[in-house]
DNA sequence: TGACTGCTCACAAACGATTGTGCTACGTGC
DNA sequence: GCACGTAGCACAATCGTTTGTGAGCAGTCA
């Protein structure tokens, strides 16, 4: 094989076309050990100014990439933070993905998605996954059906940062990210109030649920404030569907003193609500005023737009990111569990405001329009 | 500090609440090598049953997770697949990367997602970063502004399995899966031309985008198909926001001989062109028939509700998954690129019949009904 | 008895990066 | 001339898992 010509010493192999160049390749190359490369590439002052030049140069040229597995591997820390969430549909989860996506690059981490499906669990599948990979640190919504928390007490032994975002664990004693549902129910309802309705009904969502727990208890925080009792028969509890909307309308349309309000805890059941509202003949808002909850997209698209509230789903996610890397900078040890409450922002369209009828030319925000006009070959 | 007493002989370390524990700990406890413990757990010929047994049962007693770093450092392949889409928000990026997920999951592999935000610098990063994490393949969704390829084939000189969807490098040398765009557009056309429309305008989206281009084919084929010509007059050239699809309505109806049916390539740029048909007292779908394109959430919520195309997006997840898979589990070698077609589905809805006006009981589908009614204690 | 097969398992070298420790050479102060 | 500090680098162990090679032993067949 080996030619008698002396040409071609064995040549120092640099790897043309072949897979990744490690550090051994580069110190091989440069005739040093890999310390040296590992800590000029470090920027550790054990290593000369001169030496740290030709390395960067080398790494530069060959397009070294550290491998991350290894790197991880021994120092015990990952790049690395998981998310478990329900599920990747609809408009608030994406959205929450999307913003902690974004905060977790800007920080040189990457996020592994992992989905519950709403089981337990699968939850908890999800989560020895995320050990498994070895993860820096993990970002839950809980799944509808988590009713047993031990398999997040065991990260917690392990001494694992977890951050828990909307659907959380009740209590002081874990890092959470919430939005102020209590606050979001009490400035619809304030709302609904300050626009002269008087009897205003609620449509609720599963009790269980703290999130629909709180819109409920805003609902009722408004009421008091404005010396209205709190009317058990105006509130109607089913599970937010679009269909159970409207069949809760018609419940409270035949009730002998019907409201003029109503304050739906979701999007989907506002808009059952509307629709059926119109069927009977009613005009929304002068009759019946509506809002909803989530500033889902449609609510855009209705006729009449319809008030809602904002969730703040991107800051959320941000919000979530910055617990999160502060706990993994900290060693974990230390660190007291803290709640990250965000404000929620009311939306008032035209479901409870006659005055802005004329919302026929509201634009529907497309996620794409962000980059009309970007420059194209 | 060795205690006299000959109690507790240097203690077996059950790692009672200690970190994780590893094949290391496995081995000292049943006195045999980690060899034994890794070919056991790996259901390898040469262990013997029993021994696979005890192996099993104490891996179990401690919940023993495997360091799935320390796997792929070593085997060279690591359970993740790397996602590339430019934004996750809306609808169509989402869903495919639910799609993609669940598949993913189903196999063993976890999904790092990355976001390029319409930006090739971005996208060449996101690629980087994931050679570093050394994931096992990568999904990519191209960037609006990609317009330099060279990225790409700097993972495919790696060996690195990869996948396009949706937005793909066109050609034949690549692996990818889309939506029929052409078909999409197709029937679209030939809906409308079977509701008795003649005079049929296109909202086109930017022709540079090979989406947007194949919608605009199919347009003129199910015209030529019909004996229509193709007339460019009745053709906008835009961005697909919804106001610009107003916009355009406003040019087509200010024509000498306006339009009887509409085929927009995007559902915002539909939704707008039909409030501002409604705004100018035409009766859709009577006077103007439209028909818009994904399937978006607000399709069912706009009076009338929009007759528009389905791009299969779990669909389309999934296919690019078993396609990556197939290349990950091929060793790369001696696979030649593929190309996945999709068949768009129309969606016919009261925009476009006449005869299905009655749509005000549609129910709009909200993700998270697939689980109401799941237990909850 | 010897060769052979099959089974069960251990040894030790990887994978690629990090890091505590130690070595050399040089300069300084006295 | 000696002790000492410092800069610049190499050695080698280490993270947790995988895997080629081979050792020990029992059983089979000739």
């Amino acid at each position: 094989m080996a030619s008698p010509k002396k040409t071609e010493p064995a040549a120092p192999a640099p790897t043309p076309t072949g897979s990744s160049v490690s550090m051994a390749d580069l110190a091989r190359e440069l005739g040093v050990s890999m310390t040296t490369i590992s800590r000029a590439l470090s920027d550790h002052h054990s290593i000369g100014p001169a030496m740290k030049q030709k390395v960067l140069r080398l790494a530069k040229k060959y397009n070294y990439q550290p491998n991350r597995l290894a790197s991880a591997l021994r120092k015990g820390k990952s790049k690395l933070l998981g998310i478990v969430v329900p599920y990747i549909e609809g408009r608030f989860f994406p959205s929450v993905v999307h913003g902690i996506e974004t905060a977790a690059s800007k920080a040189g981490y990457n996020v592994i998605i992992c989905q519950s499906n709403e089981d337990m669990a699968q939850e908890r599948r999800n989560l020895e996954s995320l050990l498994s990979a070895q993860v820096a640190g993990i970002l839950v919504s809980l799944a509808r059906t988590t009713n047993d928390f031990r398999h997040f007490d065991k990260l917690r032994n392990r001494g694992l940062p977890l951050v828990f975002f909307d659907r959380v664990v009740e209590g002081d004693a874990v890092n959470a990210v919430v939005l102020d549902d209590r606050e979001g129910g009490y400035l619809s309802t304030r709302h609904l109030l300050q626009q002269g309705r008087r009897r205003i009904a609620h449509l609720a969502g599963p009790q269980h649920l703290n999130i629909y727990k709180n819109r409920r208890q805003g609902y009722f925080d408004a009421l008091r404030e404005a010396g209205l009792p709190a009317d058990e028969s105006l509130v109607v509890y089913n599970d937010m569907a679009q269909e159970q909307g409207a069949e809760a309308l018609r419940q409270l349309l035949a009730l002998p003193n019907p409201p003029d309000g109503l304050f739906a805890a979701g999007d989907y059941a506002a808009l059952g609500a509307l629709q059926e509202a119109q069927r009977q003949g009613l005009r929304v808002p002068e009759d019946l005023a509506i809002t909803g909850f989530s500033n889902e997209t449609f609510t855009l698209v209705a006729r009449p737009t319809i008030t809602t509230v904002d969730q703040r789903c991107e800051e959320m996610g941000q919000a979530a990111v910055r617990l999160l890397l502060e706990m993994i900078d900290n060693g974990g040890e230390g660190f007291s569990p803290r709640q990250v409450v965000l404000r929620p922002e009311l939306v008032v369209r035209g479901s409870s405001t006659p005055g802005d009828e004329d919302d026929s030319h509201v634009a529907v925000r497309n996620p794409a329009d962000k980059f009309v006009g970007s420059p194209v070959a």
